[in-house]
DNA sequence: TGGCAGGATGTTATAACATTACAAATCAAA
DNA sequence: TTTGATTTGTAATGTTATAACATCCTGCCA
């Protein structure tokens, strides 16, 4: 009875489940980590899908426990692991003001990510603002600083809540 | 001998030493805290002053360790209170990657402040970026966003440590 | 002047977030 | 097949922040 079409149901509280946009943004990602001499192991790549299944974010015992549905002996130590392997090769971020922690779809860092974090539903939006941030690098080097983190984050209002 | 001149020596270990841009930026809190229709209460005072003295920024639990130093039987709680009412007043702002709170030197928050964190030294220097927030804050706006929050935190190491 | 209402602070406990340290497993290169 | 590097397991602990309830202080007004 486990024929192709009832995948649906007999994974249905599995990770992974069928998504398209998801099996290509994982093999994407898999594929720059090769590039970048990383191993997209089984346990980042779970904690990976988790993130990006959850766009507005998610904490780090959040994670923990989606985690533990498939690998009951998670810790803590098993999430955090992951987390800063991602974050180290730039596929996810953490949203400092609320411990979030979220999918990246960026490309390239050359410039910095603009994160609208909505204090209400606490939805993580990543905004696209190329000149901005392009204006935010030049003023920063102007001072005389040099920009070290891809994401600026910022507290804002999303037009659902507002 | 407790004459004027020797006060310096006399309070050393207190917060309140003499400092004459200390006064002057406390008195004007204050006034700005009445006509809020707050009170910058012996405890608030006295975190604000720590703060204003380490623009580098401070943790939670290193104000708490020199509050002690003044009022023994401080808890967590005294500080957060303290930290919590300065921020919703817009006296103080946290910085939220490094769980580091500032002193807030700006009079207005019609445009939000923007914070340089380095990584390296931690020291958070605020930069005076008009045309750029001006140009976030229309952006943001066009994407259907409402700014709330008056700070704005980069990661970029400093002059010195580069 | 006494008592009440609100805000501020004291106190204890605990929740939420994150790291350290060391052991065991895995795996690929020599 | 030994070795060394990377990843994962496990336990303990460290750090950051809040909850819940008691008490104190202050201004008001009956």
């Amino acid at each position: 009875m486990s024929t192709e079409n009832n995948d649906f149901f007999e994974h249905k509280k599995k990770i992974h489940i069928k998504n398209k946009k998801l099996e290509h943004y994982i093999e994407e990602i898999d594929a720059r980590a090769k590039t970048q001499n990383a191993a997209l192991t089984p346990v980042r790549r779970a904690v990976l899908t988790l993130l990006f299944l959850h766009p507005q974010g998610l904490k780090a015992y959040e994670l923990l426990e989606k985690i533990k549905e498939e690998r009951s002996n998670a810790k803590p130590t098993t999430v955090y692991r992951a987390l800063d392997f991602l974050m180290a090769q730039g596929f996810a971020h953490k949203i400092g003001r609320n411990n979030l922690f979220v999918a990246c779809h960026h490309v390239s860092h050359y410039l910095p990510s603009l994160f609208l974090v909505c204090p209400k539903c606490r939805t993580v939006t990543e905004l696209s603002a190329i000149p901005l941030m392009q204006m935010l690098k030049t003023e920063v080097g102007n001072a005389g600083f040099q920009l070290t983190s891809p994401e600026v984050e910022i507290s804002a209002l999303c037009p659902a809540c507002a």
